[in-house]
DNA sequence: TATGAATGAGCATTCATTCAT
DNA sequence: GATGAATGAATGCTCATTCAT
């Protein structure tokens, strides 16, 4: 998934890819846990690699940082694409968000990059999560599922709200699985009060 | 309000004052713009001071940023309790969310102190806030008005949220007002599909 | 002794010297305690004046320090004068060294001021000083009470290695009483066990 | 002698031991000259090497002085322990102290360290040095050489005075050695006019 | 004149990035 | 290619000195 930066890099050696690959799995981690503020020396001490070798894959850390998001776009994407085949527009719909929140839940970086601290260029992966939850919003608004005037933008909003409010402590572990049945619940036709400001 | 953290401070020069308040405008001007990376240089140079100035009046970046973190809760606080005298508590769960909204968005530095990516002791407007919260959540769901597997920690979980996402691009101005407005519905009583997880 | 460094200054007004007085005093608590390190706004807040005000009686750090120091050696100087008087010339000379010993145990920043960290013009008091030393060293060893080889600078080169040693971790208090008392039986003439090098 | 402090870090790099011992050096330099008042960048600029490279060969400042003054007393103890062999106590004890003056003279951060201006843990070298002292004092005294009311913390204090009286002007080059010659003519037996104070 | 607030150069330390081995 | 040492701009904080009140 993480070629899609490099879509006409020839195909690398074994080792190298092996050390891309180290490079990203540790990347994750350490992006994940401490965000945009981890250390790419920190990087570099997880994969076991010198940093010379995570700059000689990403030739900046904010293209690893990228790497990383588009990846995880691009696997969200993928697995998305699945729900288009569903028959309930709103259990599509939901299956889509409760997925999208698993990835975010406890992914520092990925949320970092959803709430704009981390600014970073529209991805393929995160261009098709969108296309998506559009036609997802259009099927369910459509079935009168869901509330007419939420819009696709809307629901990046909130999800991005779900990943910010991981990291907070509350009494429940997976707080964040609260935190995404109150918005769905809101999100129902039938349960708008009054129509969306603006 | 700031005066809640040196309570017993005496009255400061009238030139000391007025620059005491023209450093915490400007930092909240730039920790509300970019939150805890914002830099000392950068208020002292906002505020047309000289960095000793800043650290004059407050000794250190962070007690900077709980200073104006302490602030907000404190008038939050002030407003709050005001409506612990209302009469329907749904109206005035709603109002003190819809006010906090409006401390929140935008004000990055306010939204990290809430996701607790900068650690910060409790203050006494931020305990406070807590309890009217909770009070006002009690009251709600007596009245059935509220769904009543809500607690307040989740009130707190889902305002960071509103926070969080006020800096992404949405085509509406105060897009957050939209984000509140979806949670507060789904925060019904009525609204309830089924019971918030664990 | 302290306006020697302004001798020709016309009188202060009396709340003016008072102040000078509170200054020098508090100066001399906190320069002895941390020698050239001491904050010129510890020196305020111990004499329970303005930074402005030690300003007033000393345009810079180093001149309230020189101020200090003239002011101890001109009073040691003074005390030292009356030792001239005395009939055994050994026993003026090791009273003087006690005496100043005395005024170096436990003052850093005359210590300092004596070991060259603190750079200083040569002052009347420091030059009368060396003159009486000079003197009653002559007058030893013209006694045939102490070595021969010895030269005034010897005995400011040894005294400022008392008043060094004395902030070490020692079993005895006033260690540097031991430290003299060894110094002061090397410097007998029948101590000499060989001409001193150079 | 350096490596006591890392015994266990595994051989650097031809080009990091060449960088280390230039900071080494140039830190040796720049703090026997000024003290711990002497600055990273100037021992980065006297090693011509980054601040950069300074740090991270030594984690702080204060680690760099220690392993300087480490070295030093290192290096000491271990010249000191071949006089544990040595027939004469007395030559042995004095030589030692030559030897140590060598080392002190001149070197302000040493001196320093000795006159506890500078907290610094005991480390092994100081701690063996100590107890070289401790052992030759005793075999000086029981040959009857040395005064019997001396004690090992006297020999520090001593030595602490040599060192920092090293920086004054004095018509002799290595008027050092005119006070230890000095010194050790008044630590002799038959030169006690009296018992040490206390 | 006294006060203490304001100033800003100075210093220790960090970390993304480069480059010699 | 891989390594990790070197680099140095950037950042928080201090303190001697100045100056408005």
């Amino acid at each position: 998934m993480s070629q899609l930066i490099e879509p006409t890099a020839r195909p690398l050696r074994a080792d190298a890819r092996r050390n891309r690959e180290k490079v990203l799995a540790a990347a994750r981690k350490a992006f994940a846990e401490h965000g945009g503020e981890a250390q790419m020396d920190d990087v570099a001490r997880r994969a076991k690699v010198g940093v010379g070798t995570v700059y000689r894959h990403f030739p900046t850390k904010e293209a690893l940082l990228a790497a990383l998001v588009f990846d995880t776009f691009g696997s969200i994407a993928e697995r998305s694409r699945a729900l288009l085949e569903l028959e309930d527009p709103w259990e599509a719909f939901t299956t889509m968000l409760w997925d999208a929140g698993e990835s975010l839940a406890g992914d520092r970086a990925l949320t970092e990059a959803m709430s704009v601290r981390i600014p970073m260029e529209q991805c393929p992966g995160q261009v098709e999560v969108g296309e998506i939850a559009c036609e997802l919003v259009r099927r369910a608004q459509a079935a009168g599922q869901m509330r007419p005037d939420v819009i696709v933008e809307d629901i990046s909003m909130l999800m991005c709200g779900v990943g910010s409010a991981t990291a907070r402590p509350h009494p429940c572990a997976d707080a964040w699985r609260r935190h995404l049945a109150i918005l769905l619940d809101g999100l129902r036709a039938d349960a708008a009060t009054g129509t969306l400001p603006r």
